[in-house]
DNA sequence: TTAGCATCATTGACACGTCAACCGGTAGGT
DNA sequence: ACCTACCGGTTGACGTGTCAATGATGCTAA
């Protein structure tokens, strides 16, 4: 995987074909493993994983209740992309908003019981899927090695955040 | 892949918190990288991956065209996903659809000068966003770690397949 | 006071994916 | 010949995500 060549590790010439190989590996390993929990999640709960998380910070939350733009940044999701899913999240019962009286112009959006209910049934389930699909597919040292890559991926996205 | 203490990589017990907090990380940090690459292509070029796949595939083809069917399997779509996708290319003239004349009720897939035109257009900025986002954010070790990974995931859901 | 201006949230338009249903045609079995 | 079953491809419905525009409200500075 090393050479002599000139032009290695500059940043500044394309990946090589094995880099490539391992790039198109991995990405596209990644979107399935997230699509199989996605399906799973689906299957054992009719909760989608945008669902789920929702609900988490929901649970989670004082008093199972959360201003919707401070939901949107415990998430990392934006206002608008809440707001779609909240609409949608409404209609089936599972959450329900009411406008907040603390905040002026502020949503509080609310845990319903059915709500609670969906989470505490998808909990299980959707935990055992990880173990499964990730957990038991890994060595103990290549779980940490995941750990790391994520963390150097999750960094250089941030120091390049301005594209 | 056997235990010592109850429930160790046994496949029964739920993550633990630190397996947990590893794989929000992982699947989070991997799905934001393709959006980013995502984003960055579409700012480089007006595609989305989705097209560079077709185009990629189709720009390596014999005669710049393939079957629909042939298609989709080689890049590992449904045969839906991908008739949609190919409706939208089609009216922004990237491709274009026609009878095949060898296989009965087949269709065949052709680039056209557009089409080709932008994939060129596309490539080099794609390749050097991967060697950015990707490959400078990662040591050697890291790289081979991320493919290693990669496989083993992919081998567990190969093995899980049936759900 | 009022003219901006930022903030919170929603909306509409559109791209994308999945699922299930459908259509037209070919192939087998009786 | 006819019925059935499959195969290649399309379509419609719907959930999901992004972007840009739009209310509605409070803050601030001329």
């Amino acid at each position: 995987m090393t050479e002599a060549t000139p032009g290695r590790r500059g940043g500044r010439q394309l990946p090589t074909a094995d880099e490539l190989r391992i790039w198109r590996d991995f990405i596209e390993t990644t979107a399935a493993l997230g699509s199989r929990l996605e399906s799973r999640l689906q299957g054992d709960s009719s909760l989608s994983s945008g669902d789920y998380s929702v609900l988490l910070a929901l649970s989670e939350a004082e008093g199972e209740a959360m201003r919707s733009s401070e939901l949107a940044s415990h998430i990392g999701w934006e206002r608008s992309r809440l707001s779609h899913h909240l609409g949608r999240m409404e209609r089936r019962g599972l959450i329900r908003r009411q406008e907040c009286a603390t905040v002026p112009r502020g949503a509080e959006v609310l845990l319903t019981t059915a709500g609670a209910e969906a989470f505490r049934g998808a909990t299980y389930p959707h935990l055992r899927a990880i173990r499964e699909l990730f957990v038991d597919a890994l060595t103990p040292d290549q779980i940490v090695a995941a750990g790391e890559i994520a963390a150097a991926l999750r960094a250089q996205l941030d120091a390049l955040r301005t594209q």
